[in-house]
This record gives C-alpha cells, structure tokens and sequence, in this order.
DNA sequence: CGTTATATGGAGAACGTTCTACAACTCGTC
DNA sequence: GACGAGTTGTAGAACGTTCTCCATATAACG
C-alpha cells in the first residue's frame, strides 16, 4: 500500500514533502524540522530523511516555502545592466551567496520608476527574504515603506540619514576629491567636470555626490569658488552632441573628470577623432574603473570603487538584517586612484 | 462587524483576496475570476470588484499564485553577466514583457554548470511559467529533461533535434562565413581564426559552429583544406598569453575572425602596444558588434547579431509556447557584417 | 513506584491563491 | 407550470510548505 503510493507518486508527480515522508516512513512534521534542521529531531531520525530525500532527489517548492515562511531567496534590483560597472556588484552578491542556502534573483528596471515600484512589490509578493537595490531611482521615504515590509539595503544611494533600511555605498565624494587631487598634482590648475544631468536634484545619487567632492576639492585648492560643471543629457543622441560642444569649445579646459568611464570612454573617442591629444591638450580622469578602461587602446584613469566589494559587502549587510538586527547601518568604502596614460603621458601620477 | 473586520485587516495585515472580498460584499472565487478575467462575471461584478482592489491597492501574492497556477513570470538564465552582447538580450526580452502581465527575473550562473542545474530547478520550484536560457552550458538531455516540467527556450544553443524545447538562434555558421567572404575580398589570402578553448566539444555552443561556418568558408575558397584555428584559454591569465603569443608568431597570419569582440578588442590592444599595425599588418573582424567595438578608439569590424532582436524572438516563442503551443520550433537570424577600420583603412568593405 | 522533567515525533491549522463542482436564478418553450 | 438551457455567483478542496501545540517515551529523582 505504502508502497504502491511511493511508486504512483513516484511516477506521475512532484516529488513533495509527504513523498519523503511516506518513503521515510516518518510524518511531514519530521521531514520539515530536518529541513530547517530546527530543535527536537534524533540522530536516527535525521539519517532516514536525509537518505530518502537523496534517494528521491526532494527539492522543496519554493513557491510554497513562500506562502508559509522564508523563501531563500534574495532579489537583487538593478537599475541598468548595461553599465559595466553593475555586473561587477551582481558578482560580489553571487559570490557571498554561493556558499550558503541563498539564492540572488535579479529584476532590471532600466530606470524607470514605474517598472522599479513594480518589480519591488513583485520581490515581496514572492515572500523573497530581503532586497539589495543598487542605484534606485526611488525617493527615501518610498523605500523606506518597502522597507517595513522587507529587509533592504540599498547600494549606491547617498542616505545616511535612513532609519528604516540600510545603505552600502563608496565616497563618492572622496572619490572626487581624490580626481581631482591627482589632476592637480599633474600641474593642471584649470580643470572642469563633466556630470550626468538628471530629472531632479536626486542629492541621494552617486552623480550629486561627486559633483559635491568636485567643488570641495576645487575650492580647497584656492581655484575661484565657481567650479564648473557641463552636465551631459541622459538621451543618447544629445550626449555625443554636447561632449563634441565641449570638446571644441575655445575655452575648453585643461583636464577634466568625468561622472563615469562610460561616458570618459566617449570622450576619449571624440577627442582622438577631433584631433584633441590625450593628455597633451586634455587630461582625463574617469570613474569605476571599468574593465574597458583599463584596454590598452582606452588607457584611462579612473577612480576605482571596487563594485565587487561594493556587493560583498552589501550581501553580508542584509543577511545580518535578515537574521535580526534592527537599527539601520551606512557603511562607506574607500575608492583610489588608478593611474594611466590619460592623466599623464608616462600614465604615472606625481607623487603628492 | 464586516467593516470592523475590514478595518482590522486594512490596519494590521497584508491586503489580501479575502481583504478584497469582504470589502466588495462577494466571494474569493469572485475575485479570483475577475483576476483572471474568467468566464462567468457579470459587468456590475467586475466593476464592484475593480474598484475594491483598487481602493485597497491589493496585490496579488506570487508564491501563493504560484503554488495553484501561473506565476506570471519568466525565468532568464544568463551564463554571464560581463560579456556586454548579453545584456542586450535581456533589453529584447524586457522590451516584449513590458507592455504584458510578465515579469522576468534574471539568474546569473557565471558558467558554472552546478549553479545553472540549481538556479533552472529553483525557478522551477517557484512555479514560473518559463524558462529563456542564454547559452546554457548543460547538455541537451537534461535540457530536455527540465523542459518536461516548464516550458523552455534556449537561445545561442544549437540544437536544431531537440523536440521538448525550441531554440532561438542566430546563424553562426553563416556569421563565420559572412566574416571570411569580407575579409576575402579584401584580398587577404592567409587568414586564422581566433576561437575559445572549451572544455567539452559541444557542438551546440556558438563557438563551435562558428568554427563550422569558418572552416567551409576558407575551403570553399579553395585555400587548403585544413584551415588554422588557435584556441584561446578561457582562464584569464592564459588568455593574454596566448594572444600575445598569437601576435608575435613568425608565420602570423595577414588577417585574423575572432571568435567574439570580447577577445578581438583585447587582441587590437595588444597589437597596439606590440607595434602591430591594424589593419595594415593585421586585419581583423570580431563577432556580436558590441557597443564598445564601435567607439573611435576601437573601431573594430564585426559580425552583428542583434541580441535585442534574439531575446524579442526568444519572449515570443517562449509566450506562445507557454500558451499551448506544443512542437518544437527552431528560429534563425541572419546576421550581418559591420564593417570599420580594422578591416580596411577606410573603413569600408570592398563590394563583391 | 509515583512524580516531574526532558527529549522526540506527529496532527493539523495556517499561508493566499486557483479552480471544480454545484447552487440559484432567469428565461424561453412546450 | 414543468422542464431544460444558459448565466452568474459561491463553497470548499487543493497546492506544498512551516510551525504551534500536543502526545508519547524515556530518564531522573525522591
């Protein structure tokens, strides 16, 4: 009878918690407590279960773990899989993950807020145990409500001052500085930045937060308190346009440093087609460290923020959330300088 | 007392359809078929229904749909999340889902075949309504195997017998050639073909059938019937090596097809510092016209393979699969040649 | 030997949906 | 006015877990 079950089960459907249970000849009870390897299960008892899951190959249904209690699963939101620099965070996550019983899914919301809001609320109504969000468009106080609802933390996002969810990010205003200090210690005194121009004055973004380190970093060096930034428009078509604008300006600057290497990288193209010398006319300082950056071809300096880091470090932050703590943590990490042939000709920087 | 109960709930818990029930004065079942636009509601139903779940702003949860029916997402398995041709795809399978009630939730397997088996059986487990692996590297049968339990596409995977699954796939072997035929008439007679050292010689991955398409190219030209292929490592360390080796062989071919613009760009950085001269001493084309293949400083041909039109085509097939379509279908895309300046000086190909 | 503590296993109620089967009601139609 | 057909709504059993009691067995102790 017990058998024939097995076999009829076996045969047609899904191997679930009460095929084991029959094949162990225990109760779904016993099966469970060895799953979660909870309090009150005898040594005998666990070897049986683990033997007939590995006889029946059990995997639990994650959808049902869902319904009742964690799922094991953490959502990871991006906000754009095109720039390298994100790939290298999603990187850091799986690699902290793999070792434990966590899982990273990852939803792309290409920017947009509606498509963000959405993919959150579906992260939750998965019963997923917690979220990385990296770059999130959202404002503060909107996170913050997910936040009751599911342990966050959030990368790349400037706010300190969040109680309800935790954020992980490099100093990006440091970083900045450290451009900047670099190109000044080169001799160059006329140095501009090259920004991102975004809808609002999103002063939580990685972007704002370099442009702040900038003006510090100019001001201290005694260079006017006006320091000038060119932002570049998000649309792809504008973007070539103004970098052209800016590269063919009579009072074009001696160095520049720019928000990304992605857009860097861009410049760096547009100046060898229009004839500006890197870095004999123009020093360039980008940011991420991108692995194109580092090309012999590209050779541009770059801050480097470790992004591998970056999600290491936000994955131990979440687990510790899942597991309990409460009270929020901001943790910050150091970027530095990598020197190369776009700074300066022999691609070292001056010792300062 | 049933507003009480409302309010109870409303305060404290989760929205959930039975929030939404009591609140509408009818049934779960109600609600639940006016979700799932059924059969059998009247307009005033739908109406009273629509308008509580918009008051009460619910949602409805994933892990307990999943555990009766649908889920209303879609598994994408991707083997890697650096190689900038695959985040293309997932622009292609977003763009199709946007406008529908899916949602896709990504897994990166970083080409670990362990971690592709458990990442394909947790979206399994989650009840997902199907799968779009990108380059899986499992075999077919286990491919085939999964896909008895969910509905699957497999894209850049060339498995033309496979009846469980259907397969999305750009034509490789043509690629290849389309490349060999460019470089031909721009006269180059010795020509090499760079390709990526792979543990097992599954025939179904890109590479191998590119190596198919290069090999007739070169025999069909009548230039000797073993045509040269070198294999790059695909550990890291190695993989420079072996290029750097590639560059300064005495009897180094005139023009050079690799594999993908992934290697090809680090091959015209090395040539670069190597003092090889592109295309005049070497003339080479690359393979997935990836964005940075375009910049200035690179310029390098290539074999385009829309991967935006790949993971459109592939969300298509996997919907229309999902939706009861049974047989397998094996799509093709033809690709098509970008010529630049590592091929010729001007850039432009010879016409033919 | 009776009483109490402790360790081990199980019954069964959730969790929030879907979906089958059926009830109730409205029309025609003979 | 009885009967079938069609329409609209509902009850309630799944789905596969988790987890809170509760029952039983064993040990400890006076």
């Amino acid at each position: 009878m017990s058998i024939e079950e097995k076999k009829r089960l076996q045969r047609n459907d899904r191997v679930t918690i009460r095929t084991v249970a029959t094949h162990a000849g225990v109760s779904v009870a016993a099966v469970s407590k060895v799953m979660r390897n909870a309090y009150g299960v005898s040594e005998a008892l666990r070897a049986r279960v683990t033997d007939a899951i590995e006889v029946l190959g059990y995997r639990p249904s994650r959808a049902a773990r869902g319904l009742r209690g964690r799922s094991f699963t953490i959502g990871v939101l991006l906000i754009d899989i095109r720039n390298p620099f994100l790939p290298e965070v999603i990187a850091g996550v799986n690699g902290v993950l793999a070792p434990s019983h966590y899982q990273a899914m990852i939803g792309v919301s290409d920017a947009r807020v509606q498509l963000e809001t959405s993919l959150i609320e579906s992260m939750i109504d998965y019963k997923m145990d917690g979220l990385i969000l990296v770059a999130p468009r959202l404002p503060s106080d909107i996170i913050a409500k997910f936040a009751a609802q599911i342990p966050i933390v959030a990368v790349g996002y400037h706010d300190v001052g969040a109680t309800a969810f935790d954020t992980v990010n490099a100093d990006d205003q440091r970083g900045a500085e450290i451009a900047v200090e670099a190109l000044l210690a080169c001799g160059y005194r006329d140095i501009e930045m090259l920004s991102l121009g975004e809808r609002e004055g999103h002063q939580v973004s990685v972007v704002r937060q370099r442009e702040i380190g900038f003006r510090r970093a100019i001001q201290r060096a005694g260079l006017g308190s006006s320091a000038p930034i060119t932002k570049i428009p998000i649309a792809p078509p504008k973007r070539e346009e103004t970098m052209r604008k800016f590269l063919s300006r009579k009072n074009r600057p001696r160095a520049v440093f720019c928000w990304s290497d992605l857009d860097a990288i861009t410049l760096l193209s547009l100046a060898m087609e229009m004839g500006v010398r890197v870095p004999e006319d123009l020093a360039v300082v980008g940011y991420d460290n991108s692995s194109t950056a580092a090309l012999g071809l590209v050779n541009l300096a770059s801050i480097d923020q470790s992004g591998r880091e970056l999600g290491q470090v936000a994955t131990r932050t979440l687990i510790s959330r899942i597991e309990g703590r409460t009270g929020a943590e901001h943790i910050f990490q150091m970027p530095s300088l990598v020197s190369r042939n776009s700074l300066t000709r022999s691609g070292k920087a001056p010792v300062t």
